[in-house]
DNA sequence: CTGGGTGCAAAGTATTTGCATGAAC
DNA sequence: GTTCATGCAAATACTTTGCACCCAG
């Protein structure tokens, strides 16, 4: 249980009880989609709103306290943001890693290329786990 | 105004004349969301339903006859089905481009850390187009 | 002809909003 | 005390479904 106060605060953000507790549901899942968060924190707030994780999930997200990873053919996970990552999902039972990729030739090989200016980069890699394979 | 009737077939789909209008309009814009393709389609066909739209675009997903790309902060985009590519995606004007690139160098990289058995890759590069740098 | 597609209306699902009350700071 | 969060209910947005009729092959 960690405690998430601080880190609220920092973007922005009253740690109410219910903050806290997403916090918490997002650095031990990983990565979650509002469903699934949803029912663990009924678990813990029994009269919990969807309207309030929904109202949370948007403020953290306007506030880079949390990301939204977009997964083919599935609902979007949330996470807490943290250093540069790409994703690795499990097309069979949807596990998603975080994995550490070297960006750089990529990017590199952008500029050559096109006139865009690149901020920001989203790689999902799709395949099967190790259990799944 | 390319005749996709051969195309549509290819993937087991009928050639309608409203389908035959849906891949003109993805061709022609190449990349588009569901809002845009039913007011394209209204031109055409003043009676057209937004479900046909849905139904045939889901249609023509399982068949693999068009592909999905999310983009972060927006609405899905559809596309022809292609050979293998990634997208640019412009954060002010939202415009959408393809940009082949090699990704060879990365999924080996992927292979040397993880046991995950990658069947597919999803990139999407956020930044500015010319025009709006 | 026959199977599948279309449009319409209705149902279902997902997400947002307004507001009174209550808690964070 | 002031600002902002919460929970509820209602509203809105998005997507799917059922069905009668029609068209592609």
């Amino acid at each position: 249980m960690i405690n998430y106060t601080d880190e609220l605060r920092r973007h922005n953000l009253k740690a109410t009880p219910q903050r806290l507790a997403i916090s918490n549901a997002l650095h031990s899942y990983g990565h979650i989609n509002i469903d699934t968060l949803y029912e663990m924190m009924l678990k813990k707030f029994s009269s919990i709103s969807l309207a309030t994780i929904y109202k949370n999930i948007n403020l953290m997200l306007e506030n880079s306290y949390v990301q939204e990873v977009k997964i083919p053919q599935n609902k979007s996970v949330y996470e807490l943001t943290k250093s540069y990552h790409s994703h690795l999902v499990c097309t069979e039972c949807g596990v998603v890693e975080d994995i550490k990729l070297n960006m750089i030739p990529l990017l590199s090989e952008v500029t050559t290329s096109t006139t865009f200016e690149i901020s920001k980069t989203d790689l999902v890699l799709s395949g099967l786990c190790k259990k799944c394979q």
